[in-house]
DNA sequence: TATAATTTAATTGTGTGCAATCTATTTGAC
DNA sequence: GTCAAATAGATTGCACACAATTAAATTATA
């Protein structure tokens, strides 16, 4: 306890001090920035990271897309079938097994790879960071991130 | 061009290599981390930054909290609410300014900040880093924060 | 001092995130 | 081979985020 009576862990209830506050605020202004940069594509951020991963790959299923993004299938149905309704993906039910629901890409969304690709550049700049420092930054928050996601196996 | 064919600016549209994503992703993963050890307080994740905001200065405006959370009134308002349901704080219009809405604390909201002090250090360890390398990374998640919200002025 | 411009919150509508539950299908244990 | 357990995705309900609009109050300006 100091003078004033307040305990030596004041400090740590301080906003100021908050390492989570950083990344979650950090993590809006994100989305807010990648808004009007996606606004010519018709995306959302979460949209544009899905197209993202079946850029890389096609036809791949629900489950392989939420784990490389890390989201479940209450966020990615709906938000898959916008992005149908878009024209950009194909969902059918995977024949050999008819628990899985297959996503493909339409040629437009095929097409609009080409057109994304000015996204990344542009954003490189807002986030106004060197290639070195941005790499560093990304190794640190994905160790935290798997520090943070087995803490949570131990609370439970 | 290399020899499949593909530009150089592939490696660009790669997932793995976004630092936006770790960010997104290490957010996401904070607010599942802090939902165990926030459901003692009834709080969800921002619920627990504005009684943050509140711990540290009683009867701020609206502007006020969102102006620190980075949050606009379509977010707060019915926030603000739920923490006043729930008997934690007080909202009421400033006399001199009637535009303003003050938010003060009630009892039980400021008598939760001392069982609230216990969610910090449980996430710290959570977050499985030390003192030195979670100020580090605070202080360059802010400036890039800080960047990219200069970035949208300039695009508008 | 009227009134136009600004400021503050609230409201509306859309799109996530995620826990919990449900349905259909497949796999496993016996 | 049958039935229980596991798996994949969809659905429901709740709580953010945020753009756009609205309403009320205040300030600025002619």
């Amino acid at each position: 306890m100091d003078k004033a009576g307040t305990s030596n862990q004041e400090s740590l209830l301080k906003l100021e001090n908050f390492l989570c506050f950083a990344i979650y605020s950090t993590a809006n202004a994100v989305t807010r920035a990648y808004q009007p940069r996606l606004a010519a594509l018709g995306l959302t951020y979460p949209q544009y990271l899905v197209m993202v991963v079946l850029w890389e790959e096609e036809n791949q299923t629900v489950k392989a897309i939420g784990e490389k993004l890390s989201l479940d299938s209450g966020t990615l149905t709906p938000l898959l079938k916008r992005l149908e309704t878009a024209g950009l993906i194909t969902r059918r039910r995977d024949t050999v097994d008819e628990r899985q629901v297959l996503i493909g890409l339409t040629a437009d969304g095929r097409a609009m790879r080409a057109r994304a690709e000015a996204v990344p550049v542009a954003m490189g700049k807002a986030f106004g960071c060197n290639m070195d420092e941005a790499k560093s930054l990304r190794s640190e928050l994905i160790s935290m991130r798997d520090n943070l996601v087995d803490s949570i196996e131990e609370v439970k």
